[in-house]
DNA sequence: CTGAAAGCGCTTACAG
DNA sequence: CTGAAAGCGCTTACAG
């Protein structure tokens, strides 16, 4: 395999390589390449024979430089841990990758201060579009993002403000519902388990609240809110306290799943009989609730969907398509199953 | 605020435009904020001052061009959904992420065209290095990777050319370990459930497979292969498969956690019991394997570990660092819970 | 269908 | 400590 000059920068062929092995004009040989069809069959046989003989990699800085135009989109996320997001970003995949948008994933850890240097770093990449998690965010990341101009799409709520883009459903709502169920089941002492204390779990409390007190049944007591990262120990752990706190609690509504089935082996170990003694629920649907014994009465929560919709409609904006509508609810489904 | 003219291309302020409102040359500005320390103060604040006024955000694809430096990183993951990648992506943000550097995450999906294709695509990027999972792949990502010449790091298991960077464990040894314990405890139609069939479940096979005939032990009726995804759902379905092809089977040991939550669900459903009638043993280790009740005998393994490490290692050989061992074995823990 | 030239926005030795 | 000039690798109207 001959090699011809490579620059001396990258030590990498360039397209002006390919063109000289090609015996064309440079421009000749990017026409051949990113327009092929403008450009005879000869040509572009030669051509891409050069490429081949080169190992030709196209240089996206220079194409992104010289074309001002912009194919990644930017994804934040709170964490790559919890299944939820996983799935969202699996959507994002699925509704973006056949038009060959480059996504920049970025993991925010549930931190103000990370999301803001995450979003400052990838800002630099000149991103088409933004896809954010939550409706809530720093000042900082806010002016950043009104000053970069770029079309945005929150994920998982739905914003009040007509002027966002929001695609999710009502974590409120979402909240209400199961608590109500609850209640409707006859339980009276329904306790309310939060972890973290992200934007979506404050909402379901606030749902939570919200029935608890139409219903005459609140108490504050009953709510054990911690800021740690949910995961199954914890709501092991959280369980022994809320009982502590109060005995005669005979319903618990968890923020999610972690916490639900964390609860639940802790009851398992105690000899406490779910749901007799204690009725349990979690929040998301995630795959051992159907599985569990008991099974877990959950919310269901169109994740995937979510993440696939916002990329759709980013991408619409993106096209320049006015979106029929500012926010997509897609809803969520109460599982009723054996733990409540 | 007062806006200098911006460039028709991008509609963004550059460089030249943050200069002309410090009333410096553009050199002068670039260095003022790319190297503080080599511009008197007076200067840097001024400069500093029209970087905020004009909302400057530079423009990553031209410094790339001129630098011919590259900070990105790309790791390659056969899944997100999978709680180990999640973990070594952890891994590999901590390491990283202090010192500047892009890590361009792409999702392969267990598939060697759509590895392919995002290799392809990220190389584009030009990386500084690569990050991969898993030492064997397809000969056209072998080649990209040759043609390429960046320094590649496989994660997950252990290479045999020691030419080749690798840091993980060994999943053979894994897979044996695991079989001689149940072997040892006195099983001995013991089942092997394996699914999805990427190659660590291959090895972990292998190595179940030795220890099986070592003790002369070994019956193909007892493996029970899928290709699909593997999941709780499946791990319940199998179990009927395993039980219905070899009913006297005494133990089985499923080649991830998941599998083998689905499988002791199942046996709570059927009142088979774990471990008296069937040991059930998992691999990985994930946070549930712990709370389950029965707990889960697993195999641990430094996931997390294996994502920090591996990125610090690819980090010394791209700054040119000559690494003390190209493969770094992070080991593996057996854990002895309640089910096997 | 093919090519000459300018420019995208930044940085880097080299001078002053 | 500050600046003039060239160049990174590509693409895009405009001609021929």
């Amino acid at each position: 395999m001959t090699k011809t000059a490579r620059s001396r920068t990258s030590g990498r062929a360039t397209l002006a390589d390919v063109a000289a092995r090609a015996g064309v004009a440079t421009m000749t040989a990017s026409r051949a390449i990113s327009h092929p069809d403008q450009v005879s069959a000869a040509l572009r046989a030669r051509v891409q024979q050069a490429v081949a003989d080169l190992a030709y990699v196209p240089n996206r800085a220079a194409r992104a430089l010289a074309t001002a135009e912009s194919n990644v989109i930017v994804v934040l996320v709170p964490s790559l841990s919890n299944a939820v997001f996983t799935a969202v970003l699996a959507g994002i995949q699925d509704a973006l990758e056949a038009d060959g948008y480059q996504i920049l994933i970025g993991n925010t850890r549930y931190s103000d201060a990370e999301e803001e240097k995450l979003l400052g770093i990838y800002l630099q990449s000149h991103p088409a579009g933004i896809l954010l998690s939550g409706l809530t965010h720093s000042e900082k990341v806010t002016q950043l993002l009104a000053s970069s101009n770029l079309p945005v799409v929150s994920m998982m709520d739905l914003a009040s403000d007509p002027n966002r883009y929001s695609v999710g459903f009502s974590q409120l709502q979402a909240g209400y519902t199961m608590t109500r169920y609850l209640i409707d089941k006859g339980r009276k002492r329904i306790g309310f388990m939060g972890a973290q204390l992200d934007e979506r779990t404050l909402k379901r409390a606030e749902g939570y609240r919200k029935a608890m007190q139409e219903a005459g049944l609140y108490d504050p007591q009953l709510e054990t809110m911690v800021s740690d990262p949910s995961t199954i120990a914890l709501g092991a752990e959280l369980l022994g306290r809320m009982l502590a706190v109060t005995p005669d609690c005979d319903a618990i509504f968890c923020c999610n799943d972690d916490l639900a089935h964390g609860a639940i082996y802790q009851c398992q170990r105690r000899g406490i009989a779910v749901p007799e003694r204690l009725a349990i629920c979690g929040f998301n649907d995630l795959p051992a609730s159907a599985w569990m014994n008991p099974s877990v009465t959950t919310i269901g929560t169109p994740r995937y969907r979510v993440g696939y919709e916002a990329a759709s409609l980013l991408r619409a904006i993106i096209k320049g398509t006015v979106p029929a509508q500012t926010r997509i609810d897609l809803g969520f489904t109460l599982m009723a199953r054996e733990s409540a």
